[in-house]
DNA sequence: GCCGTTTTCGGCCCGACTGTTTTCAGTCG
């Protein structure tokens, strides 16, 4: 669930910050003839300041959260919003009206905005480090701020452990007590957790509470079940004959770093070392509606709420309430709430389809659902094999033989031995002789499946077309936009994948071009981690990415979607883009040992957050079919 | 500030937990 502070962290793949806030636009820079462009973070970074300022302010709260809902709509949309506003054609975007129109024209024409600027004068940005403060919220800062002339983090530090607190407005010595424990806590707070850190959170909490009395199910909800590619906090959801007794023992799990809330229905504590966790009780045989809701997104919701006023009901994760004539819900007697089992019946109830959890973002998924348009989304059972993958003749870890035989064992028809070309030094790259002696190697082993697998059915738990090792290379695009082997290698290998390591700072031409000489080229078939980004380490490259997802659906050139959770690359939003330009895919484990073959399951969730179907991604095609697309693509350029 | 086959004005999703100004406001998800 999004949280309604979006100062904190706007961008999941950014680090959390004490103030995220862009340098005031007034400062320094030079007027220059072009102003600089503002990516779409930078723009919606703008718009999540102003609505945290406008609700500092004091301004109606619905102002503030059109101002989210648009940086949102700006954060997530595929085109570069502020080009396209220079360049005369505007995107329509959900939650943008003419106000806000004309504010993002000002930003991509001048790169400031004089309003957002002259709120800055009005409202101190430093009280947003107090808005940040967990448990402190608008009224809290504005007071401390008009009574005790508090202006930064400090300040309030300094005026709890005064004692000068106390006697505002509703203000207690417990009251400075929480402020110093939540300005501590977010001095540890650590950052977003990756996929995968989250999910071994997740399974020892399962681990640690079942078991207890009462407890008929529990499981994972929230961003994690949503598949968000980075997760603040986590969302279990428990279905138990004894809440409180649950909640108590939530409580009093010895890996509590400290107990935030603790009711009757849900607890909330922080992990030592770790994220925040929400449990959530719901009765038995009444999980539908509660599931939808700690499901989320919260946009997802507000939507579907706003389908049952308008069908006369009244949602919460209690269930539905018929609404009064006073649009308000009946209670007592005339009151009726209905409850479900499913979360399919929750749906079929306002008419809808099932939509699975990653499409809950209120990003088309209720229109489409709405018109029986929802995607039939690709499943990771439908994967027939992995096009990316390294040994120990690189930088794996793994020999060739163990790599395959781990696939061959997940039922694979295919691995794509993937070691690095020798431009990539500090990987131990191959050398052309070195390529054509893991080609004998490869060749081997394929003998030996071939044997094993006999002129029957391969043996239990084989793919029906049995396996066999493809030889592939990742290809370093160098920096000057060459290649380290020559085209008549290159033709030599069973799939070539080609990325991008050095030379990331180069201009976005520059770069745009490198990559687009990878995908004109006859050999080359599928373009790896595009982006180049390591979530919340390293940004990503500045591409021109119109221009390669149309030059990408042109020549047949697949995109990979790197499932290794430190890259996620491309993302959902770029792979939905690329899609609806007439791209193709792969989902790839980039794996370096036996373990990480299993990253594909995280590289299915994007596709699926991306609304893509099996048909669209190249590796759950059959190995025949991929070997005809790849050995096609001669002819396409 | 946004938005409209119930509206161009008047709405805008809903409930648990906490602390306390004991009937509700603030915060959060």
């Amino acid at each position: 669930m999004t949280s309604k502070k979006n100062l904190a962290n706007p961008d999941p793949s950014e680090e959390a910050t004490a103030n995220p806030a862009v340098q005031p636009l007034a400062d320094g820079a030079p007027p220059a003839s072009e102003p600089p462009l503002l990516s779409n973070d930078e723009l919606a970074r703008v718009f999540y300041e102003i609505g945290d300022l406008v609700e500092l302010k004091g301004e109606l709260v619905f102002k503030a959260v059109a101002y989210r809902r648009a940086a949102d709509a700006i954060a997530h949309c595929p085109v570069e919003v502020a080009r396209a506003y220079r360049e005369g054609h505007p995107p329509k975007l959900a939650g943008v009206g003419a106000a806000i129109d004309k504010k993002i024209a000002e930003l991509a024409a001048t790169g400031r905005l004089g309003f957002h600027e002259r709120l800055r004068e009005e409202v101190p940005p430093s009280l947003l480090e107090i808005l940040a403060i967990p448990g402190v919220g608008p009224r809290t800062v504005k007071e401390l701020h008009d009574a005790l002339g508090v202006l930064t983090l400090d300040d309030v530090e300094a005026a709890a452990r005064a004692g000068r607190i106390r006697g505002l407005k509703g203000m207690t010595p417990r009251t400075e007590e929480r402020i110093l424990e939540g300005i501590e806590a977010m001095s540890r707070r650590i950052r977003r957790l990756l996929l995968g850190e989250a999910e071994a959170h997740v399974e020892r909490l399962l681990a640690a509470l079942n078991g207890t009395p009462g407890l008929r199910s529990l499981q994972a909800a929230g961003s994690f079940r949503r598949r968000r590619e980075t997760i603040g906090d986590l969302d279990l959801l428990a279905e138990t004959d004894d809440p409180a007794g649950l909640v108590r023992t939530f409580a009093a799990l010895p890996e509590a770093e400290r107990v935030i809330a603790a009711g009757t229905a849900k607890g909330s504590i922080e992990l030592r070392g770790g994220p925040q966790v929400d449990l959530m009780t719901f009765p038995p045989g009444e999980g539908g509606t509660y599931m939808v809701h700690f499901t989320g997104s919260k946009e997802h919701n507000v939507r579907l709420r706003g389908m049952a006023r308008d069908r006369g009901w009244s949602l919460s994760e209690k269930g539905f309430l018929r609404l009064g004539p006073d649009g308000e819900p009946l209670t007592g007697p005339q009151g009726e709430l209905r409850t479900f089992a499913g979360e399919g019946e929750v749906y079929a109830f306002l008419g809808l389809p099932f939509v699975p959890p990653e499409l809950r973002e209120d990003r088309g998924e209720i229109e489409a659902a709405l018109e029986g348009g929802l995607p039939d989304l690709i499943e990771p059972a439908d994967l027939q094999g992995d096009a990316h993958a390294h040994s120990d003749w690189s930088d794996g870890v793994h020999t060739p033989a163990r790599m395959a035989e781990a696939a061959r064992a997940r039922g694979y028809a295919y691995l794509v031995l993937s070691d690095h070309s020798f431009g990539l030094g500090i990987a131990r790259g191959l050398t052309p002789e070195r390529v054509l002696a893991q080609r004998a190697v490869v060749a081997e082993l394929n003998e030996r499946f071939e044997r094993e697998e006999g002129a029957g059915s391969p043996p239990d738990g084989l793919h029906p077309d049995g396996f066999r090792l493809l030889h592939g290379c990742e290809l370093e695009i160098r920096s000057d936009g060459t290649f380290d082997f020559d085209d008549d290698l290159l033709a030599s290998f069973d799939v070539v994948v080609a990325s991008l390591h050095q030379g990331r700072r180069q201009p976005r031409e520059q770069l745009t071009a490198r990559v687009l000489s990878a995908i004109r080229s006859p050999h080359v078939d599928i373009l790896a981690h595009p982006s180049g980004r390591l979530i919340g380490e390293r940004p990503e490259l500045d591409l021109d990415w119109e221009s390669i997802f149309a030059e990408a659906a042109g020549t047949g050139t697949l995109l990979e979607i790197n499932g290794s959770d430190h890259r996620l690359d491309l993302d959902d939003v770029r792979a939905r883009r690329a899609r609806e330009l007439g791209c193709r895919f792969t989902i790839d484990s980039d794996a370096h040992r036996v373990e990480e073959l299993d990253n594909v399951r995280w590289g299915v969730s994007v596709a699926r957050r991306a609304w893509l179907s099996a048909a669209d991604v190249a590796t759950t095609w059959s190995r025949g079919e991929l070997l005809a697309w790849v050995a096609g693509k001669a002819a396409r350029v």
